[in-house]
DNA sequence: CATTATAGTGAACGAAAGGTCACTTGTCAA
DNA sequence: TTGACAAGTGACCTTTCGTTCACTATAATG
């Protein structure tokens, strides 16, 4: 025992299926780029969709715990250039950090034919961005740091043009330097016309 | 002759390839589809291939000829309440038009494998709304209908969201009445921060 | 009417897919 | 030392895939 290939299954398949999809994406492939003959595979998954199961729950779980939970909440910014600094942090990650960028894609390929895709997708792409962002600007209106303003509409247009920009970079990586700085831009004038005068 | 068998498979091509992908579509089912066997499809097309390209020509032809050329342009709102009935038409034919939805399907599973894919699906996704709009909001702004600020960014800032909810209804399309009832509230919103005060 | 090209059929093929199984190897507990 | 078990191998099975091909029916052409 004190294997990890069974992890390792995982990380393999997020890497092909990512790339592939799901569809696309064959055990023999799979297997040989963890240096296993395929059958070696079945000694931990019983088949390729139970693979694609496992890797979801996986995908979920990480979701949840990193997302999910209220008190995960970043800090709210203490003013107004804090929220771009902030939000750059954040995209940098979200954005560099290979495996969620993978996770990304993989939800991006399977959304349309699995229904937990489907939901975890809609999470990653919109609504997860946009209820984390109303609490923020929640906290920024009640420090008077932006203008009283419905703050859920108010996170859905910052995030929304955010996430279109991290999908550009998921697409069309060369265009990754660009696009983080029509993110910090759009930041700023965001700021411009919603912060609150006379800070700052 | 006067068959039109060679396009039928195309429209049925991009069913599939919009539902499943194109790894995930085997031309038994495709012909079957079209009540042929699949041995008929190679009378019209010599490979899988040659049909997902003459496919992805079509798309983009269509996209060119539609959206490419700047003659096509809407006309520019004459008031505020314009800017949103325009902008609903638009999203309800985007959304419903069950051609313009697949092709957004199939851009949006087959964007990391074809580099012509991954072009046209950042004119669907991104530039294509944004450069319209910045025509759009240039007008505007001559009329003084919206506050002068860079065009640019105000269309970014506009479509995004739109187009990010455009994507929800592909997704998840029970959100569809939700969603398009988010996009007036938000194109709204939109005109209430940046509509030039004085117009009703 | 004879001819010829076109559209479609059905059987067959080789390759590749997902999956199974008998077997070997290495590790640990009794 | 031995037994048991988890991990990995390689041959093999079945199904399905994309593709080919000899053939037929049809409809237009000379």
């Amino acid at each position: 025992m004190a294997n990890d290939t069974k992890e390792r299954i995982l990380e393999a398949a997020l890497e092909m299926f990512s790339q592939n999809g799901y569809a696309g994406t064959n055990i023999r492939e799979l297997s040989a780029s963890l240096g296993l003959v395929k059958s070696g595979v079945y000694k931990h998954y019983e088949s390729k969709e139970a693979i694609w199961n496992a890797l979801l729950d996986q995908m979920i779980a990480y979701y949840a715990d990193r997302f999910g939970s209220a008190d995960r909440l970043p800090p709210v910014p203490d003013s107004p250039e804090d929220l771009t600094r902030l939000t750059m942090r954040m995209v940098n990650v979200t954005v560099h950090d290979k495996k969620i960028a993978m996770t990304r894609k993989v939800l991006t390929l399977e959304q349309f034919r699995d229904p937990r895709a489907r939901e975890l997708a809609t999470k990653h792409f919109l609504t997860g961005l946009t209820d984390m962002f109303t609490r923020i600007f929640t906290g920024m209106m009640e420090k008077a740091l932006l203008k009283k303003d419905d703050p859920a509409m108010l996170a859905f247009a910052y995030t929304a043009p955010i996430s279109a920009l991290i999908h550009l970079c998921d697409r069309e990586p060369e265009k990754t330097d660009g696009a983080m700085a029509q993110i910090e831009a759009f930041s700023r004038h965001f700021i411009s016309i919603y912060g609150e005068a006379g800070h700052e």
